[in-house]
RNA sequence: GCCGAAAUAGCUCAAUUGGUAGAGCAACUGACUUGUAAUCAGUAGGUUACGGGUUCGAUUCCUGUUUUCGGCACCA
C-alpha cells in the first residue's frame, strides 16, 4: 500500500487538498469551524465543527464538486507570516484556531495560507496554485473526538486522498476495491469459514472449513514449538478474584473482565493467560539448570471490548492467544530473544508474510522498576535485533508499564500492516507472584519473565490469512484440497469412487462431486470454492488409469498418473506451498 | 462507549409519493447423461431484525432496543 506521508510531493499535495476541502466546506456550510487537517499515510482528513449540521456520506459528492470548481478557478496560494498577537487578532472569532495558537510558544512566527477568499492557519508548505489539485477523492466521513480525547466533543472528520496523476488515483481506488473483495467477513461467509450470531456479539462461531484451517494452524504451532524446546500447558479460563488481585488485573483491567459468582465467591474469566501460567511455574521448584524455561499455551481469553470496536475476526471478545511464558536469568535475555526473532521469522515466512520490528521503550511516567533495569532490558532487546540481523524502528515511550517490548508488524499481500507477534519483558508479575529459581549457590533468585506471541491471536491471524490469500489458501491449509469430478456418473463413478478412497487413505482432504450436473456446472463451483485441485475423471482417464487435474485459477488441464499425482500433492503439502 | 449508515427468502439484491413483498442463485421434485465457470421445467421458501406509536392501511413515516458496517476512542 502507499504511504502518502513518505512522498514529499504527495505529502504537499494532500496537505493542500485538505485546505481545498475546508475551502469547499466553508462555502457550502458557512458556519463551519475547522480544527486540524493533517496528512496521514493514506491521504488526509479535516476535523470540522458544524454545530448541529451533519455531513452525510451522500454530501461528499457535492463537496467534491465544489472542490473541483475551486480548483478550476485556479487561485494562487500565498503565504503570510504573522506574529502571535497578529494571529490572535486575525482568528479572534475562531476558538479552534485560538486554541492552536495558544499552544504555540511565545515568539513563534505563525504562517497562514490563503487561496481566494479562504485563509487557514498552517505551517505549510503548499502547492503554488489550487490548479495543481486535480486527482483527488473524498473517501468517508465520520465522527472524531476533538484532540482525540473521548471526554471531548465529537467533531466531524472527512477523509480524502490526492494524487499527482489520474492513474495513481485510479490504482488506489482499485486497491480499495480489491481489499473489499478480500474482506475476511465476506470471504468467511462465502467459504463457510466462520459465522457470527446476534446472540453473541464478538463471539465468532467456527464452521467445519474454519476448524480445518484452525486445527492445521494449531498443529503447526505445536510442532514448531516442540522443536524449539517448549512444553505446553492449558490453564482454566475462570479463576477466582484473589488471583486477579495479586496479578493487578482486578484494579487495572476490571472493566474488560467478565465475572461470575460461584458458591458465593467472585470469579473472573481470564483476559490474559499469564497469572494462570505463573501458578504452573510456582507448582514446582526450578533450578538455574532448567532455564530458560519455555512454556506455551494456546490460551482462550475473553475481554469485554467496546461494542464499536468489534470487527469480524480482527477484533473479538473471545480469542485464543498463541501465548508462551519464558523464564530466564537476565544474562539469558539477549540470546533467547535472538532465538525468538529467528523463530518468528521462520513462522511468518511460511505464509509469505514480511514484517518489520518495533521496539517500544519505557513510558514517560507510570512505569515500575528502576531506570537502570529498563535501560538494561531495552538494550538487551535492541542488541538481540542487531544480533539477529534485523532492523527495528524505535517507538519511544510506548512500552507497557511493566517492561519494554518488540512488536512484529506483518505486511500482507496487499501491503497492509498488522500488529501480530510481540515479545514483552515483564518486571511486574515475577515480583507480584514472588516467583523464584534456585541458583548455583543454593539461594533463591528472581527470574526474568518474558511473554510472547507469534500469531497474536489465532482468530485475528486467520482473518489476516483469509485476506492475504484472498480466500485461496495454499494446499497445506485449505479445507478441501481436491475435488473429484466424474464426467458421467454412469461410466465414471466407480473409477472416481476408487480414486476418492485412495486419496482419502493417503490422508488428503478430498471431496467428490457426483451430482447429476454438467461438468461445466461442477467446475464452476469447484473454482468459486477455490479448491486447489479439481480432478476431471472421464473416458480418457479411465482408459489410461490416470487423472486430469486443473489447478485453481488456471485454464490448463494436466493429465498424470495417479501415483505421480499423489506424490506431487504430498510434496506440495510438505513444502507448505 | 461516541458519530454516521444499514438490517427484506439460506445467499446477493428489487419493491413509484404509505396500498398489503419480488427476482436471480441455492434447496427440493422431475426430465436431460453430460469433457473444463451456470441444461430445462416445476415446487416450496417471508410476523420485511425485535418492540411500541401515527394511519382506514406501514417494508416504507416516528420512536425504543438489538445486531452489523465505516470511522473515533480503545486494542491481540
Amino acid at each position: 500500500m502507499i504511504n502518502i506521508k513518505e512522498d514529499e510531493r504527495l505529502n504537499v499535495l494532500n496537505h493542500s487538498c485538505a485546505h481545498l476541502l475546508a475551502n469547499a466546506v466553508k462555502r457550502l456550510y458557512p458556519n463551519a469551524l475547522f480544527w486540524v487537517g493533517p496528512v496521514i499515510e493514506e491521504g488526509f482528513y479535516y476535523d470540522i465543527d458544524l454545530g448541529d449540521v451533519v455531513i452525510k456520506e451522500e454530501d461528499l459528492e457535492s463537496i467534491e464538486r465544489e472542490m473541483k470548481k475551486i480548483s478550476k478557478d485556479g487561485k494562487r496560494i500565498y503565504r503570510e507570516e504573522l506574529s502571535r498577537d497578529e494571529a490572535i487578532d486575525k482568528f479572534k472569532n475562531d476558538p479552534y484556531k485560538l486554541d492552536l495558537i495558544g499552544n504555540m510558544e511565545e515568539g513563534t512566527i505563525i504562517s497562514c495560507y490563503t487561496q481566494g477568499e479562504f485563509t487557514d492557519l498552517c505551517r505549510g508548505p503548499h502547492v503554488d496554485t489550487v490548479k495543481e489539485l486535480k486527482y483527488f477523492k473524498l473517501l468517508k466521513v465520520s465522527g472524531a473526538y476533538w484532540k482525540g480525547d473521548s471526554n471531548n466533543k465529537m467533531l466531524q472528520r472527512i477523509y480524502g486522498i490526492c494524487f499527482d496523476t489520474e492513474d495513481k488515483l485510479n490504482n488506489y481506488l482499485e486497491l480499495l476495491e480489491e481489499a473489499k473483495r478480500r474482506d475476511h467477513k465476506k470471504l468467511g461467509k462465502e467459504l463457510d469459514i466462520f459465522m457470527m450470531s446476534e446472540y453473541g456479539p464478538g463471539f465468532p462461531f467456527f464452521l467445519p472449513n474454519g476448524m480445518t484451517i484452525r486445527n492445521i494452524l494449531e498443529n503447526y504451532w505445536y510442532d514448531e514449538h516442540t522443536k524449539e524446546g517448549y512444553s505446553f500447558i492449558k490453564t482454566p479460563i475462570m479463576l477466582n478474584r484473589d488471583l486477579w488481585e495479586v496479578s493487578g488485573h482486578w484494579i487495572n483491567y476490571r472493566e474488560n473482565m467478565y465475572t461470575s459468582e460461584i458458591d458465593e465467591r467472585e470469579f473472573a474469566i481470564k483476559p490474559m493467560n499469564c497469572p494462570g501460567g505463573i501458578l504452573v511455574y510456582k507448582n514446582s521448584l526450578h533450578s538455574y539448570k532448567d532455564l530458560p524455561l519455555r512454556i506455551g499455551e494456546l490460551g482462550l481469553v475473553h475481554r469485554h471490548e467496546a461494542s464499536g470496536a468489534l470487527n469480524g475476526l480482527f477484533r473479538v471478545r473471545t480469542f485464543t492467544q498463541d501465548d508462551a511464558h519464558l523464564y530466564m536469568t537476565e544474562d539469558q535475555i539477549e540470546d533467547e530473544v535472538v532465538r525468538l526473532i529467528h523463530f518468528v521469522d521462520r513462522m511468518y515466512k511460511v505464509f509469505g508474510l514480511t514484517y518489520h520490528i518495533e521496539l517500544s521503550t519505557r513510558p514517560e511516567e507510570k512505569y515500575i522498576g528502576t531506570i537502570e533495569s529498563w535501560d538494561k532490558s531495552e538494550k538487551a532487546l535492541a542488541n538481540a535485533c542487531k544480533k539477529a540481523g534485523k532492523e527495528y524502528k524505535l517507538n519511544p515511550g510506548d512500552g507497557a508499564f511493566y517492561g519494554p517490548k518488540l512488536d512484529f508488524h506483518i505486511r500482507d499481500s496487499l501491503g497492509r500492516v498488522w500488529q501480530c507477534g510481540t515479545i514483552q519483558l515483564d518486571a511486574n508479575l515475577p515480583e507480584r507472584f514472588d516467583i523464584t529459581y534456585i541458583d548455583k549457590d543454593g539461594s533463591k533468585k528472581r527470574p526474568v519473565m518474558l511473554h510472547r506471541t507469534i500469531f497474536g491471536s489465532i482468530e485475528r491471524f486467520m482473518g489476516i490469512l483469509i485476506e492475504h490469500y484472498a480466500g485461496a489458501f495454499p494446499l497445506w491449509l485449505t479445507p478441501i484440497q481436491i475435488n473429484v469430478i466424474p464426467v458421467n456418473n454412469e461410466y465414471h463413478l466407480e473409477y472416481s469412487n476408487n480414486l476418492f478412497s485412495m486419496l482419502k487413505d493417503n490422508g488428503l482432504r478430498v471431496e467428490m462431486d457426483s451430482r447429476e450436473e454438467k461438468l461445466g456446472y461442477k467446475m464452476r463451483e469447484s473454482q468459486t470454492k477455490k479448491i486447489p485441485y479439481s480432478l476431471i475423471i472421464g473416458d480418457n482417464e479411465l482408459n489410461s488409469s490416470t487423472i486430469s487435474y486443473r489447478k485453481y485459477n488456471s485454464n490448463e488441464t494436466v493429465n498424470i498418473k495417479i501415483d505421480d499425482f499423489i506424490l506431487m500433492i504430498k510434496e506440495e503439502i510438505l513444502n507448505k506451498k
